[in-house]
DNA sequence: GATCAAATCGGAATAATTACTATTCAAAAA
DNA sequence: TTTTTGAATAGTAATTATTCCGATTTGATC
């Protein structure tokens, strides 16, 4: 997933092509983390003065319909990252102080032997938090 | 992890034994699922007409940073059940209609060869999400 | 029973998110 | 290019979950 597969997909399903959408979907690319809406409109500000958190929310939730984001809960609030299990599905280690994130190439999924029948599975998630190496070195110096 | 040796750890800290607090454990220990305070506060509302919430929500964190309860975060709300993983580490497949739970006797993190050097863990998340037999069932019938 | 700190109540404050209406604008048609 | 039209947006109000705070109550200790 890249802008310009985003950008296609997002015109394919009939859904305008505006300034905003386009540097929201810039800023996840340039940022390979989860942010937070209010992180979007910070990033937005110097470009759009008076963002409306409304067009904010409205964008994330189309954004990850179409595939485009994945979305996580952390902290009491809802974060958003670029979708980058579309080659192939794995799961995040994530930072708590500054939300950056690495791969996990093993998905429990398979291995987790489902002790429960007659569940009908529709997600699962396997996250490790913690704090990345730059955060820990920001940390102790 | 049982509703007397939820008291005798709150005791032990010395933390006073309440009414309130006494049937909250039991609502737990009663309900093998996760409760959002809002259930909480419904569950006891017979017994005690004005509960305040700030009472709910203070009791949660205690019990939780006692190691009471453990805590997740679902749909915009956070989400608390008995403790269940005090004898053996474990992880839940949890019903997205109910709450109810089940076991995961497979825990992801020892086989995750954790692909990022450098990275201090300090928690991790394995859950399932799904819809279980009975929620299943009742809206099949 | 008296004392005191902790627990609770009731309501206000905060924060994230959603909803609503008038206005603006992208894209297709003329 | 201009017109048209419905989707997108701004601005603000409403909603929901959670936390905070002063006044009051209560469990535990003496």
């Amino acid at each position: 997933m890249n802008v310009n597969e985003a950008i296609a997909i997002m015109k394919e399903e009939g859904h305008k092509y505006t300034d905003k959408r386009r540097d929201m979907l810039q800023l996840f690319a340039d940022e390979s983390r989860y942010l937070a809406a209010k992180d979007v409109l910070e990033a937005l500000k110097p470009t759009y003065g008076g963002m409306s958190f409304d067009t904010i929310y409205r964008n994330l939730s189309l954004f990850t319909d179409l595939g485009i984001l994945e979305a996580t809960e952390l902290d009491g609030e809802k974060r958003f990252r670029f979708n980058c299990a579309t080659t192939h599905h794995h799961h995040h280690i994530i930072c708590l102080e500054c939300g950056r994130t690495s791969h996990i190439h093993h998905c429990p999924m398979e291995a987790a032997a489902v002790s429960a029948p007659g569940f009908e599975v529709v997600d699962h998630k396997f996250e490790i938090y913690g704090y990345c190496r730059e955060c820990r070195q920001t940390e102790a110096g």
